[in-house]
DNA sequence: TTGAAAGCGCTAACAC
DNA sequence: GTGTTAGCGCTTTCAA
């Protein structure tokens, strides 16, 4: 283009206020550079660093995010993936999916770029924290201070596949070194009560989450224990209110922005560069935060 | 339509997995359902409560949410509303907007719908809560408590109007009272240690919100201070975080869910009923919210 | 009740 | 280097 035809249109352009309409654009391209955010519960903090990470990332990349969160409702996920369908998306993240397959399985069948975000499915992208490596990281970390009885805190509103993968790891990790899996000392948040109120205590939790590992200490705290003199506390994600020193939570910290990072690169290339090789699926390495959640047990 | 038709249009709906494509309806209709929700900071607790319900109250109304996360730096704001107005949102919510006249006069200009959620301009629909009915119990509550000497931290991150109003409010219920204003006392939480070091300390501290006060908590207490020993601390928002034991914030709380159903409200009510109304502007009460963090002072 | 046609604002392909 | 045109998938209008 000659330069003077440049100015001169860039001229109109300010004078006229002109503005490029996307839904046009996106009609005629087959494209919209639109990518969905399926996200749990925003109020839970892991969640909502991890889509502002994720849209950093998109937008640098000129795409522009679509969030929707499910606050946790399983029957909100297909609703929500249907309208960013509509939307003609170029593709979805999903963070702490449900793991409903006939969703998924629509999806491929649509050919809808997907990535699983801290999440796990055979057949699809995924970019998730190595979870075995993490639990035994805490497991680990427990059983060094020398704790024999270790409890397990369940977060019932997390996604089935990563709740099912810790869960087994922490199974795994107790087994291995020959201590006791008690089914009465694996437990939610909520029911933190009945194991006050037990004979036999564990001296030592290990949590699905931050959030769930934070409320399980208020609970015992609440209850009249104390943390870590009578119980000590693992959390796992590394949110950032762990390190504030009235919490002071040992965790495994998972890399957020590498996932984030990781799920956009993943994502933005099977769009763009097409979407029949066979799945990428990256296992990032969780880190262990030692703070003062953790103590040897009393005895 | 026929019965029989319809029951026909159905069978090759689903036999041809059609979907409709919402880009070729928005650009007939000039109306995309899509409604921007530009926000200061996803890592802030109750931004991202406020963005999680306003999600929630506007796809009850079917209208699809596009967040854009600015994460403090207002260099962002300009293009992320730039890409919004691009995707043709039929309005746009300003969560801690930072205040640049030239944006928002941009925005009156091309008719955009814009609601105003916990921050506020004169010429554009409103919700936010009474930040100086807000400050003003506080500093009751510290006053009555025996307090004198009173600091006020500040959020520099924090939307201008917002943090300008708050500060206000501060200075008038000092003077009100005949309490003391010094300016040295006036601070951000990452000069909490200039304070700590200082002849004369406050005996309390207002924070301009949550974050920021739970920050000044940490803050005081790495210095070897205690709260609410040495320093009382009042925060401002009401995040689900104040709440827990080993926090236990004492705070100003905004009905959250309220300012996101009346700002859903008005904003829809502007795009679905027309622009020419005078701008509508709700002031909600905030309520205090009494925890450990405050206690008489020492002497 | 149903069918046909125009056109939303843009891009891509092609002729000038 | 520049102008013209067809058509993306839908809604709306008008005709049958």
């Amino acid at each position: 283009v000659s330069d003077a035809t440049r100015r001169r249109v860039q001229e109109a352009v300010t004078q006229l206020g002109y503005r490029p309409n996307a839904a046009a654009r996106n009609l005629v391209q087959r494209r919209t550079n639109l990518i969905g955010v399926v996200v749990g519960d925003l109020a839970n903090a892991f969640d909502a660093e991890l889509v502002k990470s994720i849209e950093q990332h998109a937008s640098g990349r000129r795409y522009t995010t679509l969030v929707s969160n499910t606050g946790g409702r399983a029957e909100l996920e297909t609703p929500r993936i249907e309208a960013l369908l509509e939307q003609r998306v170029d593709g979805i993240a999903l963070l702490d999916f449900s793991g409903d397959r006939a969703v998924l399985s629509e999806l491929m069948a649509e050919r809808v770029p997907v990535v699983m975000v801290s999440c796990w499915a055979d057949y699809a992208d995924c970019v998730a924290v190595d979870d075995f490596a993490g639990i035994e990281l805490a497991i680990e970390h427990l059983a060094g201070l020398g704790h024999r009885r270790i409890g397990y805190a369940l977060d019932p509103l997390m996604e089935a596949s990563t709740r099912r993968a810790r869960q087994q790891a922490f199974e795994r990790a107790m087994l291995r070194r020959s201590l006791d899996l008690r089914p009465e000392w694996t437990i939610e948040a909520a029911g933190i009560g009945a194991l006050v109120e037990a004979d036999e205590r564990p001296t030592a939790m290990t949590a699905a989450n931050d959030y769930t590992a934070i409320r399980v200490m208020d609970g015992l705290e609440t209850a009249g224990l104390t943390v870590p003199g009578d119980v000590s506390i693992v959390g796992f994600d590394g949110i950032a209110l762990g390190a504030l020193g009235r919490i002071a939570l040992t965790t495994v910290a998972q890399p957020g922005d590498a996932l984030a990072a990781g799920a956009v690169e993943l994502l933005l290339d099977r769009i763009e560069r097409g979407h029949d090789a066979p799945p990428v699926q990256q296992r990032l390495s969780p880190s262990l935060v030692v703070r003062r959640s953790t103590a040897p047990p009393r005895e």
